[in-house]
DNA sequence: CGCGCTCATGACAACGTTGTCCAGGCTCTA
DNA sequence: TAGAGCCTGGACAACGTTGTCATGAGCGCG
């Protein structure tokens, strides 16, 4: 069958009624392709006789330019991808929405997926969105080998990651200052009178969770506290285990008295725990939670902004994709202590 | 200046060296180029040995097929459209990333976009996704006028509007029971001994609001309470308003003793000035909030099910991409209510 | 009145892929 | 061993757009 009877196969066998296209819309005005593309684009030198002309046939056939035969002629896409854990948690979507407002102004439209968590999947979708020709590519990793994106940067898809850095890759990072951050909250606790401080956070593979004990670790040491193991809990986000793991080090002979959240997720749960312990314990959070100015008490937290992570990165990727190609950076953004109460509890022994 | 001119010139003038193309993978591999795209889909037909051949001058070069020109070809593009109101809003994230796992199921990706609850902005971005030629879109309409789309659904683009209905226009709808979830909530306060309850809204130009609000004059009508003017505040959002709103219920000769919120944003405030308010007043609020279970008292919502109404839509327009198009359908999912305490406390007159 | 200049317009190729069709070489069978 | 049939591989057109260049009409000016 050739091409022609094909697609008026197409036409009539599918619930695709065709599209008009350009030669369609010349066809109907009695003019050339290129004068309907000159209209469709504002392009200069078209008579206004002619462009209401060809305005009147793109009404009445209902056209649309083809966006995507554009793109291939044009070589740019204005689209960028982002590849996030997971678009569902309440850190991540401020964040987007960020890139999203960036990419607008300079007139891209945003794709996104969510690796939850999964290298391969991460991989998976970065992939998927370099074969769309994406321009850009704003990455939260999930692993922590990327050289997979070495070919795709080097063909000039501009590159910057967010939240934790690239793995065995030089590329633009955006971080927050997770070790500063976690640091000034543990000695926001220490200050408050408190030697056993309890630490609960995520699996140290993951580059926050891993600089966030560091900076408790630090803290400690800088009050020349002896961490005792029994304090610390990693790898620990599923409700059940947290709530496990706080129950842990508020039991036995020398239990804390503080306790220091590595995320937010993390944080909620042991709130609930807390909310039910007899003893009353100091809190510390890293991230900030919707409503924890209103719980009895307030919750104190090392607060990041996910909407500047966001907004940092994009813009970085913008300039990288406007002008020429800057070397690869590391750039930190301060956290905030937000005091509301549960941090400054003295320690109940 | 030629073509073949002015792509050396971008070879050398554009920092993005040029991607290599099934030409030269072919050329490299000493093969025909439908030959590479046959590997490159592991179409049937070519030798193993001539697959090696093919696959090594892939890796060498780090060649990735480019879906812009495929999807020029094939005509679909495996990538669906998402307009919502706005991404950082915790119940968008959610139904957004169910969206997302439906259309990843069906192996398509997801773009989308804020429409910032302008009725514009909605429309320059549903259109813009349609240029993209997306296989579908899912839209949370921002206006009340969608014949816009018209054309563009004639033209196969499958279409379906969450969470609040599609105007002007006949289409896929998936709702949660507005209605019946804020008459229920308002009922049950009235079952607690309440008779002046307040109620604070967003503007009733939106079908949500102006539901909800029906939902709660259905109520009070069914216990045959008549509503007095100053019970009801609509068209409020902001919090500075929300706040004044409530506080004019609460103050006054015969003040409200319950209050019901009609979405998640009102309630946070709402749930902020009670807790500086000396009497105890009773609170049932549309939208679940994260934490509500830890507010003293825990805060009692009617909860809607923000993942199941994406899943739902998300179904429903793959339902529509791959088989014959059913006629439009209006979905309506329950909703749910939580009782945590706010919403149990007696009238105190 | 004719020369050249400007300007609107259109023909054509190219972007990188996939669908169709044909050619040639091979095997298998009579 | 010749003819039929199968299988691999390649040439070519087409998807809908945009960049380049050619053309010809209209016009001003000498």
């Amino acid at each position: 069958m050739p091409e022609t009877a094909r697609r008026a196969d197409r036409l009539s066998g599918s619930r695709y009624g065709n599209r008009p296209t350009m030669k369609d819309v010349a066809a109907r005005a009695g003019v050339g392709l290129k004068t309907v593309s000159r209209v469709v684009n504002s392009e200069p030198g078209v008579t206004p006789d002619t462009e209401r002309r060809v305005q009147e046939a793109i009404d009445a056939l209902g056209f649309r330019r083809n966006d995507s035969a554009r793109v291939l002629r044009k070589g740019r896409t204005a689209s960028i991808g982002l590849v996030l854990e997971d678009l569902a948690d309440p850190f991540y979507g401020p964040l987007s929405r960020a890139v999203e407002e960036v990419a607008r102004a300079h007139g891209a439209l945003l794709i996104n997926g969510s690796s939850a968590e999964d290298p391969d999947r991460e991989q998976e979708l970065a992939l998927a969105l370099c074969a769309r020709r994406v321009d850009g590519l704003v990455v939260i990793p999930a692993g922590d080998d990327h050289r997979y994106l070495e070919p795709e940067m080097k063909a000039g898809v501009a590159t910057v990651f967010v939240d934790r850095p690239a793995g065995r890759i030089d590329a633009d990072v955006v971080l927050s200052d997770n070790l500063g951050g976690a640091r000034d909250g543990v000695a926001h606790l220490i200050a408050h009178g408190h030697r056993r401080i309890g630490f609960i956070g995520d699996m140290p593979r993951i580059h926050t969770a891993a600089e966030r004990l560091r900076g408790y670790r630090a803290a400690m040491q800088d009050a020349g506290i002896a961490v005792e193991d029994a304090w610390m809990s990693l790898g620990v986000t599923v409700p059940e285990r947290v709530r496990r793991a706080a129950e842990g080090m508020l039991a036995g002979p020398s239990p804390v008295t503080a306790i220091f959240t590595g995320n937010n997720r993390v944080t909620v749960t042991v709130v609930r725990v807390l909310a039910e312990h007899r003893r009353p314990v100091a809190l510390v959070g890293f991230d900030d939670i919707e409503l924890a100015d209103l719980l009895q008490p307030g919750v104190t937290v090392v607060a990041q902004d996910a909407a500047a992570l966001g907004r940092t990165a994009a813009e970085r990727l913008f300039r990288r994709l406007d002008g020429p190609s800057p070397a690869p950076e590391r750039i930190e953004l301060p956290t905030r202590l937000i005091t509301r109460g549960s941090g400054e509890l003295p320690p109940a022994d």
